[in-house]
DNA sequence: AAGCGGACGGTAAACGACTACCAAGAGCGC
DNA sequence: GCGCTCTTGGTAGTCGTTTACCGTCCGCTT
């Protein structure tokens, strides 16, 4: 494992003129830097970037870290903020919560111990701790949920609002009583969304179960609700991985989507249009979350008296036939 | 940022103890300990895990480089890294390189430059150079795809044979004239795909087209199939995300999967139950791919000198509706 | 020819942790 | 009281870079 001193020895200068001619800094003859070069790269160097960021007091990596890597919507955040994280020279390692307030917790350690030059973070509930994070000074912006602690940048979806829509679509529809599948208490966009259900359906006509986001769970919440004294005609769904479990369970009692039980599901996943009907959607932006998150991390990163910001996005509502009779 | 040195001056002991206080090491007064470590509580200090690494010449953290973030079968894979890893102390961090070898080159480098303590890679394709990480003694394996120059370890699944199978299963259902849509050349999945459908059908009766590994470029290659003058009647797909692409196309002509046009392909993605009719799948062992990966990962830090392995996982056919008339 | 300024490159001190080595003190047997 | 061992904790060197500071050399002006 070449280190810097090696390469000084082979091209007969100094470490200086190593460090110097490797970065293209300042002042170095142009004849030495091409020979400081090809000891470099016949000594197959590669800087020790620990020893470099220890010295710089600085990494040019950002940590990604969010609640479910098999969750579509996530993935779609992590390309977002790979994509403008890369063009202004970051890199982006990415790490995997689970939904897990341990696993999180041990990825946030990571984080400050790497000392990473900024987070961005899907908290995965009530007790996401970031006061460690605040307390380094590393930039934060939290992604599709609130922290507990209202501090920092954060962009999120108006899901609230996009729960009612979809609710109020369903009624329109001529559908009578629609129930909710959300996810766990606690999580702000399940209960976000569930609220914005019953702004629509009213207190007293709430009908709804919790789960998981996961498929297993939602089938069986689903089929809790189906089998109701009165069960309901209608459901929105909390995200694209219950809407499965869904689809599952309707497919268990012989109910076909829209005709028999209109749905509307939370996130445009790909295989939506492929099934029949195809689902009618409320479609996030989360895409353009992760790119948000990342421009406001980087100028965090540059600028850190910046003013906490909070971004909400609008959803969409995309009308199938899964809606409709 | 307080520092090691900030604790022992707050404790009044020497950096030493605390180091050694903090990591539970040899012999520190029992009284002492407690007042270091609530020094270093009370100042919120996290060592510098660049200070450590450099100092310790390791570090605790996994680098897997996957070509695809919003794949499913990558996304799977990383679960079944973490689980092994954390379950040894190890962090992974996840970079996507997005079958851009630029982008795969960026994140070896960075892995290199950030030391860690290992590398799981699915190349991206021809010139995936791991001869940086060879030169460091970085273990490596490679999943999926085997690396250019065959050293290592790696971790694939038999698809050549799987694809042969699904053919062969295709023909046996009555259809006549089996296509085959894959990935680009030099993709070793895709070649090995194509190379097993070759293998039944017989090179004179190839009708194939390659696309990006992506529902677009799918979707056009399989429009392009089907306008030929003599159509295939069945497709061997060779992803799931093709598969998407696969079937808006066969909608987009009026042809029912199965019926029409006999469907199978690789990955056995969630939703595959719940479009109509079920699709037929290769299903691979991603979960299991991503685990024994980590194993032997795992082995080859703490023992270098071990052979180089290569394990092969066998995928599993199965057949639903879109294969049957 | 002396003086001066700019360009270049070396020396050595950081960065923050770990740890080999050593010193001091306690306890003990003789 | 001496010397031995054992425990405990401090001193200082080390990991591999970067960079502030300084010396040297060269060429130019006056």
């Amino acid at each position: 494992m070449a280190t810097i001193s090696d390469v000084a020895a082979r091209a007969g200068v100094s470490t200086a003129t190593v460090s110097r001619a490797l970065n293209g800094k300042s002042t170095v003859d142009p004849t030495l830097a091409a020979r400081v070069q090809e000891a470099a790269t016949e000594l197959g160097y590669h800087p020790n970037g620990l020893a470099r960021n220890l010295r710089r007091q600085e990494t040019a990596v950002l940590a990604l870290i969010i609640s479910d890597v098999e969750n579509p919507f996530f993935t779609a955040i992590a390309r977002g903020v790979e994509d403008l994280a890369q063009r202004s020279g970051y890199s982006v390692v990415l790490c995997n919560s689970d939904e897990n307030e341990d696993k999180e917790r041990r990825y946030i350690e990571v984080a400050l111990q790497e000392r990473v030059a900024g987070v961005v973070l899907s908290p995965t509930g009530r007790s996401t701790n970031v006061e460690g994070l605040r307390r380094q000074g590393t930039p934060l912006v939290a992604v599709d949920r609130p922290l507990p602690t209202a501090a920092g940048d954060q962009v999120l979806v108006d899901t609230r609002h996009a729960a009612a829509e979809a609710t109020r679509h369903l009624l329109d529809g001529g559908y009578r009583r629609v129930g909710c599948l959300t996810g766990p208490a606690g999580v702000r966009t399940a209960d976000d969304r569930l609220a914005g259900y019953a702004d629509v359906v009213g207190e007293e006509n709430v009908l709804s179960r919790r789960a998981e986001y996961r498929a297993g769970g939602a089938q069986l919440a689903a089929l809790e609700l189906l089998d109701e004294p009165s069960p309901p005609d209608a459901l929105v769904v909390a995200n694209s991985t219950m809407a499965i479990g869904v689809l599952e369970a309707l497919a268990a009692r012989g109910l076909r989507p829209g005709r028999d039980v209109g749905i509307v599901s939370f996130d445009d996943a790909p295989w939506t249009t492929l099934i029949d009907p195809p689902l009618t959607v409320v479609a996030q932006p989360a895409y353009e979350v992760g790119r948000v998150a990342a421009q406001l991390l980087l100028a965090r990163i540059s600028d850190s008296s910046r003013d906490a910001s909070t971004t909400t996005l609008e959803a969409r509502l995309i009308v199938r036939k899964s809606s409709r009779r």
